[in-house]
RNA sequence: GCGGAUGUGGCGGAACUGGCAGACGCGCUGGUCUUAGGAACCAGUGCCAAAAGCGUGGGGGUUCGAGUCCCUUCAUCCGCACCA
C-alpha cells in the first residue's frame, strides 16, 4: 500500500476539526501550558513559508505537552487592521472589511491544510467590534490614568499622496508607495506614555526567560543612560541654560555650548542676540530637512554661533560661547549640551570644523593620551587634569565628586535619561480602531462612556485620506458630530484611528476567554492561563510589538486587570526562510515558495518535517527543493516500515537502549527547539530498523508517538494501522529510563601527541591500568624508539600518550 | 560609528561541561533490478594519486588535547543610527 498523504491528511484534519481534539479545556484545576505564536496579518498574498516555521515549532511543543498531561492552550487569530487592506480598498473601491474577510478565509484554509493543532474555537480577529471594544476600553483606562495625551508632533507626510505616513512606510526618505518626497508636518497626535514605564521595562527583563539577544536589543532600544543635568547661567541675564551630560567629570573641558535649532532659549533671548537673522535662517534650513537628511547627510556638521549671549561655566566661572546646531536633538535630554571637544567625538568634529578651542581635561595613567588626532574617550583609564578640585581623580570618582558638588550648590543633579520616546498612537487612516474620545469646547478631551463601547467604524464611501493628511473619517460629519459624555453639549469625535500595534498589544489575554462580553477576559481565566508560557516570534518585533505589549500588560497589572507583571514567561525567535539563492524571498526576485503548492505535491507532513529539518531554528536558512524531497523520502520510508513490522509488546533487547536514547534525545531536542537534530535522530533510527530488517509493534508505537508532533497525520494513520484502538492524541508521551540510555561498553580514542592513532573498546568506567594495558597492546609498534613522557587517561573519554 | 549575530566538505548543516570534526539530509560516483526512470535498494564520498600528511575565515596564544577557551584580524548578514 502506497503512502497516500492526500487521503490521510484530509481524513485526520476532518476528524480533529469535528471533534475539537485540540481545544483547551476550561477545567482550571488541570496543570496548564500556554503556547503562543504571533497571529498573522491576513495579507492578500496568503501564507508565506516563513509563517509555518514558527507555527510548526510551537505546534510540536504543544502536541508534546498535551501528551505529557498538560491542559494546553495553543490559539490562533488574525491581526487584521492595517494599511494593505486599506490601500487595496482605495485602489479597487472595495470596503476593507470585505477584503479582510476574504483574506482571513484564505489564511484559515491554508492553516488548516497544514494540520496545526490550534484551538479554533477561540479564534479572534482584531477588527471584530466585540474585540476592539476592549482595545478601546484599555485606551480609555490609559487616558484616565494620564498615560494617553494629545500633543503636536511632527509626522511624515508624503507631498505627492498628501498622506501621513508611518515610519515604516518611509523608505530611504521617500514614500514607499509612490516614491514622492516625504517631509515633516506638525500634527496633533495621541501619545502613550511608554516612557513612564522605561525603567520597569528594563528591570523586569530579569524575571523572564527571553533569549539574551532579545533582552539586549530591548535594553539598547530603551537606551538608559546615567548622567547629570546642569544649569549654566546666561551672562548678564537671569536665564539659565539647562544641559544634560553623561560626562559631568569633563565639565572643566567645556569650551562651547550647543542648543538644538528648536530650543526655546533663542526666542526667549532674542533681544540680546545680535545675529538673530542668521540664526533664524539656520533654523529654517534645519526645519526643511527631513529626518532622513538630518541623519543620513550628517557627516558634515553645520551650525551658527549665537552672538550676544554667553553661558558661564558654574565650576570655574569662565564665559562660554553658545552655538546652534542640528546635531543636538530637541527630543533628547534637554535639547542643549555642553560641548567637550577633547573627549567627545562629535564635539571634536564640530570644534575642528569651526576652529573652536579644545581643552584636554582627561589623560591616561602614563599621561600620554593625545587629542591631536581625535577625542580621547577612554573612561576606564582616564585621569583628570586641568580640572581644579578634580585633578588626579579617575573618571568614576570625578563623576561622583562633580555631582555631589552640583547638588550641594543647587546648580545641577544626577539624572537618568532614556532614548525611548513616547508612542505616537494616532494614524490618519480609516482601517483601524476608532479612538473613543470626543472633544468638547467646555470639557476638553472626554472619553466615551464605557457602556457605549464599542465605538464602531462608520461605513464610508471613500477611503482616500483628506487634504493635509487628515483621516478619511474627517469627512464623515454625521459621525463626527456628537454630544459630550460629560456635559451633554455639542462635541466632535476624534477622527484618527489607532495604529496596527494596538490590537496586538493584548490579544493573548483575549484568547484566555474570547467570548466574554463583560470584561476583556475573566479574572479566573487570566489567573489560570497567565502568563503565556512560551511565545515565539520574529526578531523584527522585538522593539515594537514585544515592547508595546509588555508596556500595556504592566499598565493592566497596575490597574488590577492582570496578576503578573510580565505577559510572557519565555520568548524565543525563529530565523527567516530565504529563497534558494540565499536571498530574502520576494516576488521581484522570483524566489517565492508557495506553501499551498508544497502541501499539494508532497503533503503537509513533508512540509512540516522539512520546515523543521531546514536548519537551526533560530537562524536564517535558504529553501531547497531537493532537501524537501529528502524529507518526503524519509516519510515514505516511515510508511514502509510496515513491511518489516513484527510482533512484540515490549522493546526487543536489540533495540532497547536505542529506544530509550531516542526518547530522551527527541524530548530534549523539542524542548530546546533543536528540531533539525530531532529529525536527524528519527532518520538514524529508521536506518537502524531497516538495517536489521525488523521493528516490533512496541518500538513502532513509540517511534510514531515521538514523531507525531512533527508529522501528525501519517503517524496517527500508522498508529491506527498498528492495531491501536486509541489515537496518538489520546495517548501519553513515552518515558525513558536513564540507566538504559547509558552504554556499558565504550570506544575510547587513543591519541599520540594529540593525534588519533587507534581506538580501544573497554567497559564503562574502566580504570586506568586496565585501559593502559589494552592501549599499549594496540599501539606499541608506534611507540618504538620513542620516550613516553606522559600518559593521560580521562575516564570514558580519551587516552593520550605524549612522546618525544 | 554603535549593538547583535554568523563564518565547518560541492550544498543545508551535526559536534553535551575542551576529548574520534563532518551526525543526518541533499548532491555526486559505482552497482543491483529495470524497456525506461527526477523510482527503489546496496556500496562509496573532507582534501591529496597516496601509507604519511593537511584540514572548522586568517594570524597568534593557553592546553596532553581547541570548531569549542583567550588575544588579534578579515568577511558577510541583521538592527539602530549625531541619544551628549
Amino acid at each position: 500500500m502506497a503512502y497516500n498523504f492526500k487521503e490521510i491528511e484530509k481524513k485526520w484534519q476532518t476528524k480533529w476539526e469535528k471533534e475539537g481534539t485540540f481545544n483547551a479545556k476550561n477545567d482550571y484545576s488541570l496543570k496548564k501550558w500556554y503556547g503562543l505564536i504571533e497571529f498573522p496579518y491576513p495579507s492578500g498574498q496568503g501564507l508565506h513559508v516563513g509563517h509555518p516555521r514558527s507555527y510548526t515549532a510551537l505546534d510540536i511543543i504543544s502536541r508534546m505537552k498535551r501528551l505529557q498531561g498538560y491542559n494546553v492552550l495553543y490559539p490562533i487569530g488574525f491581526d487584521a487592521f492595517g494599511l494593505p487592506a486599506e490601500n487595496y480598498a482605495i485602489k479597487n473601491n472595495i470596503h476593507p472589511s470585505i477584503v479582510t474577510e476574504q483574506n482571513i478565509n484564505h489564511f484559515k484554509e491554508q492553516l488548516k491544510s497544514i494540520g496545526f493543532s490550534f484551538d479554533w474555537s477561540r479564534e479572534i480577529n482584531t477588527t471584530d467590534p466585540n474585540y476592539y471594544k476592549w482595545t478601546q476600553w484599555i485606551f480609555i483606562q490609559l487616558f484616565k490614568k494620564g498615560l494617553a495625551y494629545k500633543t503636536t508632533m511632527p509626522i511624515n507626510y508624503c507631498t505627492s499622496c498628501k498622506v501621513g505616513l508611518a515610519n515604516e512606510e518611509v523608505v530611504n526618505g521617500v514614500c514607499e508607495r509612490c516614491g514622492g518626497e516625504v517631509i515633516q508636518k506638525e500634527k496633533s497626535q495621541w501619545m502613550l506614555k511608554i516612557t513612564e514605564y522605561a525603567q520597569r521595562l528594563i528591570d523586569d527583563l530579569d524575571e523572564v526567560d527571553y533569549l539574551e539577544k532579545i533582552k539586549t536589543q530591548q535594553k539598547n532600544w530603551i537606551g538608559r543612560s546615567e548622567g547629570a543635568e546642569v544649569n549654566f547661567k546666561i551672562e548678564g541675564t537671569d536665564k539659565n541654560l539647562l544641559i544634560y551630560t553623561t560626562r559631568p567629570d569633563t565639565m572643566f573641558g567645556a569650551t562651547y555650548m550647543v542648543v538644538a535649532p528648536e530650543h526655546s532659549i533663542i526666542s526667549e533671548l532674542q533681544d540680546k542676540i545680535t545675529n538673530l537673522d542668521e540664526i533664524e535662517k539656520y533654523k529654517e534650513l534645519a526645519a526643511k530637512k527631513s529626518d532622513f537628511e538630518r541623519t543620513e547627510i550628517s557627516k558634515e556638521k553645520t551650525g551658527v554661533e549665537i552672538k550676544g549671549i554667553k553661558a558661564i561655566n558654574p565650576l570655574d566661572g569662565n564665559p562660554i560661547p553658545i552655538w546652534v546646531s542640528d546635531y543636538v536633538l530637541i527630543t533628547y535630554g534637554t535639547g542643549a549640551i555642553m560641548a567637550v571637544p577633547a573627549h567627545d567625538t562629535r564635539d571634536y568634529e564640530f570644534a575642528k570644523k569651526f576652529n573652536l578651542p579644545i581643552k584636554q581635561v582627561i589623560t591616561n595613567k602614563e599621561n600620554t593620551a593625545s587629542i591631536d588626532q581625535e577625542a580621547y574617550t577612554d573612561t576606564d583609564n582616564g585621569i583628570l587634569i586641568n580640572s581644579g578640585f578634580l585633578n588626579g581623580m579617575n573618571v568614576q570618582d570625578a563623576v561622583k565628586a562633580v555631582i555631589a558638588h552640583l547638588e550641594k550648590e543647587h546648580i545641577g543633579k544626577s539624572k537618568v535619561n532614556f532614548k525611548l520616546r513616547d508612542w505616537v498612537f494616532s494614524r490618519q487612516r480609516y482601517w483601524g480602531e476608532p479612538i473613543p474620545m470626543v472633544y468638547c469646547k467646555e470639557c476638553g478631551w472626554v472619553p466615551l462612556d464605557e457602556k457605549d463601547l464599542p465605538l464602531k467604524l462608520p461605513e464610508v464611501k471613500e477611503f482616500l485620506p483628506g487634504e493635509n493628511g487628515e483621516s478619511p473619517l474627517a469627512k464623515e460629519t454625521d459621525w463626527i458630530n456628537t454630544t459630550c459624555p460629560h456635559c451633554g453639549g455639542k462635541a466632535k469625535r476624534e477622527t484618527d484611528t489607532m495604529p496596527q500595534w494596538a490590537g496586538s498589544s493584548w490579544y493573548f489575554l483575549r484568547y484566555m476567554d474570547p467570548h466574554n462580553d463583560q470584561a476583556l477576559a475573566s479574572k479566573e481565566a487570566i489567573d489560570y492561563w497567565g502568563p503565556v508560557d512560551w511565545y515565539n516570534g520574529g526578531m523584527e518585533h522585538t522593539t515594537l510589538h514585544l515592547l508595546y505589549s509588555r508596556f500595556w500588560h504592566k499598565f493592566l497589572y497596575d490597574i488590577g486587570v492582570v496578576s503578573t507583571k510580565e505577559p510572557y514567561a519565555k520568548r524565543t525567535s525563529h530565523g527567516m526562510i530565504l529563497g534558494n539563492n540565499g536571498e530574502k524571498m520576494s516576488k521581484s526576485k522570483g524566489n517565492v515558495v508557495n506553501p499551498d503548492e508544497i502541501v499539494d505535491e508532497f503533503g503537509a507532513d513533508t512540509f512540516r518535517t522539512y520546515e523543521m529539518f531546514i536548519g537551526p531554528f533560530d537562524q536564517s536558512t535558504p529553501w531547497s527543493m531537493e532537501s524537501l524531497r529528502g524529507c518526503h523520502k524519509f516519510l515514505d520510508r516511515v510508511w514502509n516500515l510496515t513491511t518489516i513490522l513484527q510482533d512484540g509488546d515490549s522493546y526487543s533487547k536489540e533495540f532497547e537502549k536505542m529506544m530509550h536514547k531516542t526518547i530522551k534525545k527527541v524530548s530534549e531536542d523539542y524542548e530546546n527547539m533543536k528540531f533539525n537534530t530531532a529529525v536527524a535522530t528519527f532518520m538514524t533510527l529508521i536506518n537502524e530498523f531497516y538495517k536489521a530488517k525488523k521493528i516490533n509493534k512496541a518500538e513502532f508505537n513509540t517511534f510514531l508517538i515521538l514523531l507525531n508532533p512533527i508529522a501528525p497525520h501519517i503517524t496517527e494513520e500508522l498508529f491506527s494501522l498498528n492495531g491501536n484502538t486509541k489515537t496518538i492524541a489520546e495517548s501519553s508521551w513515552p518515558t525513558y529510563d536513564e540507566s538504559k540510555t547509558i552504554d556499558d561498553e565504550i570506544e575510547i580514542p587513543v591519541q599520540i601527541n594529540g593525534k588519533l592513532k587507534a581506538t580501544v573498546i573497554v567497559a564503562l568506567d574502566s580504570d586506568e591500568s586496565t585501559v593502559k594495558k589494552l592501549v599499549h597492546d594496540k599501539v606499541s609498534h608506534l611507540l618504538q624508539g620513542k620516550t613516553v613522557v606522559k600518559e593521560i587517561y580521562i575516564k570514558n573519554k580519551i587516552y593520550n600518550i605524549v612522546v618525544r
